[in-house]
Parts: C-alpha cells; structure tokens; sequence
DNA sequence: TGCTCATATGAATAGATCTTCAGATGAAAG
DNA sequence: CTTTCATCTGAAGATCTATTCATATGAGCA
C-alpha cells in the first residue's frame, strides 16, 4: 500500500509536482463537470441549446430521447447550474447558461470534427 | 416514445439544430474523452503529467493512489492514446500525448482556479 | 369545473465504473 | 538461476449512472 508512498524516483519532480496540483475540491468540481459532458445524450442537449433556448419537447425530437429521459438530464444540469429554464405556459425554454461549459464544448466538437484519421470507423453524415 | 416527436414547437429551429448536430460517432468519441477526464483521481494523473512524464510509483505518490489504481487508470488513458508510456527497465514512465486533453485540461483548470462558488450541491426537496 | 397537455418526479431495473486483492510478467541484481 | 522489484492484469465487490414506467403537478382550454 505504502510501497511506492516511500521509494519515490524523482523526489524534485514528485515534490514541485505536487505543489502545483490543484485543491481537491477544484479537481472533483472539475471532474464533475467533466462527468456532466461524458454522456453522449448530455452531448446532445447541450449541443442542441448552443443555438439558442428549446423546450423540453422539441429538446427530445431533436436529440431522439423520451421526454421523461430529457427532463432527467435536464434536472440535472440544471441543478448545476449549466442550463437554465424560462418558463412560459405551461412550457419550459432550456438555454445553456454556463459560458465556460459552452467554451469546453465548442473546443471538444471542433476537435472531433476534423479528427477523423485517428478512429477510421465511419463517416457521420446527417 | 413519440409523443413529442410529432408535437414540435418550433419546428425550423429543430429542423435546423438537427442540421447542425455533430454524427452520433462524434458525439459518443467526445463523450468518451470527456468520461475519461471524469474522474478526480484519473485528473489528478493529467494533472501531475502536464508537466512532464513521470513513472508509475511516482504517479502513484503524487496523486496518493495505490500503484493497481494508478496503473488501472494509466491502462484505460493509453488505450485511448492520451498518454503513452516510455519504458527503462522496469520502470515505465508515462506523458501526456493528447494535446487536445491538455488543452481542455489547461481551460478547464484555469477555470475551476478562479471560480470559488460553484457548488451547486442538490435542490429538490422532495 | 373538469380535461388535456407539457413537464417534472420517484422508484426500479439494468448497465457501467472504480477500487482492491491476488497473482503474473519481465527486467535487473546477486 | 533465483530473488527482488516495478509494473501489469483479471476477477470480485461496492458504488454510480442512466433509462424506463407510472404518476404527479400545474397551466390552459372547453
């Protein structure tokens, strides 16, 4: 268990290293984040609000999910605080509200997009 | 099920983020990316190799892992070309190889570092 | 008032994920 | 050749997560 704990290689790098490591609570904040981006139906959600606010209805046709399993996701991305509803009626508009999740997103999509020679599997044309 | 895939709102708007909706590949392979940066103990590996490569009982030291956990966790970031390994011996010393996870792991830090107030907890009472 | 529709919620089931333990591999040292 | 050491691996168990079904809420409509 401790094996390693005391024969420590580069002690030097081991030590700055570990001087430069964020606080616990900002790596688990950001692996939470992280987790809330590391569904593909999630994806999708979010994907679909960089454009501007939907209901939950049109949420669900667009991404192809139940309404049930749609209002799930959005509880939970509600409840931290990445998108935000406006409610009219008896309907609710989503929008996505964090800034800095909208910068991750758009990061990670124009990757993938122009990253198609390091997974040859197919081509997604819609 | 298809309840609201025929009820559309506003159906240009669906029409046109369908449109523009990254390929179902795309989609999960950037869930995927983002699933493996998830979890705090695999952020704290990236982390410690941001600044160079390190050998797993040093990985293991920083991050305050057990050398199996830290293997475990370096096995699945390889399979996914996000670090690579260099071997000396016995020992095998890993670096961070994906650049487009550096790049989100540098804007996602940068982020967390000054952003105090975000925990957002639960908030349904029942 | 009672009905319908959009959304929200809870419970439950199924599936994924992490950590640990025990043992395997393979390089160096004696 | 045998031991030691760093790393790797598989299996098992505990914990999370996602989707579905059924139902609740609450706004608009007749």
């Amino acid at each position: 268990m401790d094996g390693c704990t005391v024969k420590v290689v580069d002690a030097d790098r081991v030590a700055a290293v570990h001087e430069r490591m964020p606080a616990a609570e900002d790596l688990s904040d950001t692996a939470d984040v992280f987790g809330l981006l590391s569904d593909p139906n999630r994806l999708r959600l979010l994907v679909a609000l960089l454009d501007g606010e939907l209901c939950v209805c049109d949420l669900a046709a667009v991404t192809g999910q139940s309404e049930s399993a749609v209002s799930h996701a959005l509880r939970l991305l509600r409840a931290h605080r990445i998108v935000a509803a406006r409610r009219s009626g008896r309907m609710a508009y989503y929008r996505l509200e964090d800034q800095h999740v909208r910068l991750l997103l758009d990061l990670a999509l124009a990757h993938t997009e122009h990253t198609e020679a390091l997974h040859p599997e197919r081509e997604g044309t819609t």
